[in-house]
DNA sequence: CGTAAAGTTGAATTCTTTCAAACACGGTGG
DNA sequence: CCACCGTGTTTGAAAGAATTCAACTTTACG
């Protein structure tokens, strides 16, 4: 009813529950209310760009469906990938409205988001949508400080681990998984500028971990096989 | 007049406005309408906790004054450090309200702290304010995402710079510096669970900078020997 | 003054990166 | 149908970064 029940299955680094109570505040909203604001729906195909860093994107966006990851590039040409944005939850949120993005936002799947401009109007409308930004906000800090405690205190192997495990229980809490196989399009190179690693040791680690019977990339596709051992090992 | 000024510094990885608009509006309203809602000044000691993780803490904090750091103590003992809370800043939100504190809260130095219990109900009577709490959290995820990608890719000595940067100028921007000194109450240990680093590897990493004429740390004091070099250093 | 906390040092080991090169696979054009 | 190309993945060897462990020194503080 109030979400503790899910908070207490022992999930302590992933946040299956992330954006829930905002997105049903929002899309329990009458429809003609939100197209009044225009509030609409858009597609995307695998590989298209919504947005660049430096884009004066003023929106706020829920995906749908599909796979975004929002990067950025550094001053010395590096990529960061910031995360992924998975089915129900919200991006494009930041601190100063009118000023360019600080990151790209890409498709990595085939997706559809429900865009909203006019974000502060929106606010002033249902003043309740405001807290639930907050709410939202405070949710993906959460998750980031986890990633940021993860990834720099551990190896690659329970970095990589961690990763994993924690973007399976985003897409399991939504049913987005088949048994403990979910679609994966992360490219190891990808990983590695999530991570902070090198792609060869992303596939060396990769490798490790399926040679242990851990998991296991094939296809676009990712299974876990063994779901115990990967939690022991992330530490839960 | 909007803050876009401020923006263009320059100052790329440092966010040294953080929270400005967020305690203008809260620190702005006639103190009695505050005093309706709880919310008062409260002192801490150096090392005194303001609450441990665990804890059910429905309160939104703003240091006065003083130093307060975020730290959590993961599965397997490690202590986890997330960030430092400077003077003007906000802290305590998190998502349930409902839930205990998923960190602990301690003074590093003597420190004020402005108390708001009633997060949700003083919401409830100045709407403006929720807004304002997206935006204070879209600003701390900025900086943790920052923090994240800085931390993940580079070496330890940049890493080291980073911190030191990043800190100096969110001091600076409130006038708490002197010339290139701030005062600096965190031990390498500290800086260690911050960067993921060891005591034993900050330790040298802090003595190179010193023998490169970088910065020094000394009795509680960090001096920034070599302002342009440590940018560069950082990258930016 | 004595104890605990914080900082320092060296040597050996482990983890991760770098560089250079090769392989696998899907798509395209001839 | 096959050669070609590009992207993504894989491998080896060597160098570099960071950790571990164990011990020692200095500083802070009652």
């Amino acid at each position: 009813m109030n979400g503790r029940s899910n908070d207490s299955r022992g999930l302590c680094y992933s946040c299956p529950n992330r954006h829930f109570h905002f997105c049903k505040n929002l899309l329990n909203g009458s429809s003609t209310e939100f197209d009044a604001h225009g509030v609409k729906n858009m597609s995307f195909t695998a590989k298209q760009y919504l947005y660049h860093e430096g884009d004066m994107n003023h929106e706020l966006f829920v995906l749908r469906e599909g796979w975004v990851m929002l990067t950025r590039l550094s001053e010395d040409g590096e990529r960061q990938v910031f995360r992924s944005v998975l089915p129900g939850e919200l991006f494009g949120f930041q601190v100063h409205l009118q000023e360019p993005s600080i990151y790209s936002a890409i498709a990595l799947l085939d997706s559809v988001v429900c865009r909203m401009p006019n974000i502060i109007e929106l606010c002033a409308t249902r003043p309740e949508l405001a807290f639930s930004f907050a709410s939202a906000a405070a949710r993906d800090m959460m998750l980031t400080e986890r990633y940021l405690t993860h990834i720099t205190h551990y190896s690659a192997r329970r970095k990589i681990a961690f990763m994993v495990l924690e973007l399976y229980h985003r897409l399991q809490r939504r049913g987005l998984n088949r048994e403990y196989a979910i679609q994966f399009p992360l490219k190891q190179e990808d990983i590695a500028d999530m991570l902070g690693l090198t792609v060869i040791h992303v596939n060396r680690t990769l490798h490790a971990l399926k040679d242990d019977g851990l998991l296991e990339i094939h296809k676009r596709e990712l299974t876990i096989l063994n779901y115990r051992a990967l939690c022991i090992l992330v530490g839960c």
